[in-house]
DNA sequence: CGCGGAATTGAAGGGCTTCAATGGTGGTGG
DNA sequence: CCACCACCATTGAAGCCCTTCAATTCCGCG
């Protein structure tokens, strides 16, 4: 691990704040103005710890990351993936004690910003505030997204929708382009994301190739349907709130079926 | 549905804000003085649908409601369960277009108030901004842990999770004690909202039962072994962030693994 | 008192798990 | 540069948790 001051960091920093929001200049020279420091983690390590109150935020610049949670008999729920431009632990600004774990699942860099800046920063710029809020809440609409597939969809369908998830939010940080995209996570990680076993995942993995909807080696996905990914896993691409282009699915046919198909009243409904 | 001036939502909402951070007067006395209008609403209808562009947030003052999705074939995903003080809606504050419905499960009382009034009270106040992240930030670690629950938890372990959750909620807010609260919703909401089947839930109430964990009739819950459906669910309230009480389980024995249990490592620890 | 939603029960089946073993591969060191 | 060795991926068989389908009973409410 080293360390050593930078500014690419900050300027990742400010290209995530500025993809909702335009920032004004005094806004972004105080964005400018944060002290950060860079650190490289090997894979598979802790970055924060279950039960830790932290002081800092990391903000991902190369590599990826997850939350976790570890069960009784060694189970393991992962609760998110991230990558590069993302700030995995901005929560802790406001909850002081963490309820999960924060590791790295490649070599990672992250940048480091003390809780203090940060609350200083946010507390006199209420645009940079409502911008660091506006994160945490695609964080949470990502989550619910995950609830929806555990909760709801097959394996398969499952695994397709997080693939579209992780492919759309790659290319969203020009990490990914034509239908491809770096995965460099094991079929465990995936199980472990997606509440399966390794297992199922091999078999689901088997079927999309033999489907030829996917291609997946040496850590690097290809999608080679996608509109029939996007199908079978209804993946509508409304909650990730990137801009749209031309080839994408179009958010306003989102595939959930708003109608009244249950034999109770789906809840309401006008 | 009526509507007029209102000063015990307000009440309500400083309560709320004011359960982590200490408010100034001033503070204080511009969240009295936010616009509101209170609304009675019918079980069972939609507050909010799917793809709404809300210009209002609203305060649940009486009565549960719920989030859910459709998808197709009428399976319906409950991401959350909402009781009076919550704020279900407050990320549409800086999310325009909202990813799911919001619906009323029991008759339901709500404060309405301005995205507007809310955009000022926070910019002008940076401590309210940073209770109402909270508040968000504490939304996004309950569906973290119905993420666990759904992930790894059995059906037995995950209803009694659920129990403790709720449990613990109502009594924070004054509407539950001694191990008895109302419980409001169908077996068919729970089933939504845990990804199981109504015919399932109704199998695992029985052996609650047959247990003697709890009792469960006139939408009236009651707990009757506290400590053994804490066991069984693994419950550590941590996540809630609430003031703790002498017969509450201890935030440090959290029933989750932290040793490396699995033949390959569980992700990084150290 | 009767209606409709909710709860309950039984039987059969399916998606996924568990257990166990084998095959593959990238990274490291000699 | 190649060989070794964890780790990861893959495969098969048996079993279980939960689902599906279909009645039937219970219960709150007008």
């Amino acid at each position: 691990m080293n360390s050593a001051p930078d500014q690419p960091a900050l300027s990742m920093l400010i290209r995530k704040l500025e993809s909702a929001a335009t920032l004004s200049d005094a806004e972004r020279q105080a964005v400018w103005r944060l002290p950060t420091r860079i650190h490289t983690l090997d894979a598979r390590k802790n970055i924060v710890s279950e039960g830790d109150q932290p002081t800092h935020c990391c903000l991902i610049l190369d590599g990826w990351a997850c939350r976790y949670v570890m069960l009784r008999e060694g189970k393991r729920q992962i609760l998110s993936f991230h990558i590069p431009g993302d700030i995995p632990d901005l929560q802790s600004l406001h909850i002081p004690t963490i309820d999960h774990s924060l590791a790295t699942l490649t070599k990672v860099v992250v940048a480091i910003i003390p809780h203090e800046s940060l609350r200083e920063l946010t507390a006199r710029h209420p645009g940079l505030a409502a911008a660091f809020w506006r994160d945490t809440l695609l964080d949470a609409a990502v989550l619910r997204e995950w609830l929806i597939s555990t909760g709801q969809r097959l394996a398969f369908e499952h695994v397709a929708h997080l693939f579209c998830e992780l492919y759309l939010r790659l290319r969203s940080v020009g990490l990914a382009e034509d239908h491809r995209c770096p995965m460099p996570i094991t079929q465990t990680d995936i199980a472990d994301a997606l509440g399966l076993t390794p297992v199922h995942i091999n078999r689901v993995l088997q079927e999309m190739r033999g489907r030829t909807l996917i291609t997946l080696q040496g850590r690097m996905l290809v999608i080679k349907a996608w509109d029939e990914l996007l199908r079978i896993s209804e993946f509508d691409p409304t909650y990730l709130q990137l801009e749209r282009r031309p080839d994408d699915p179009t958010p306003t046919t989102r595939a959930r079926w708003n109608g009244q198909l249950r034999h109770q009243r789906p809840v309401g409904l006008r």
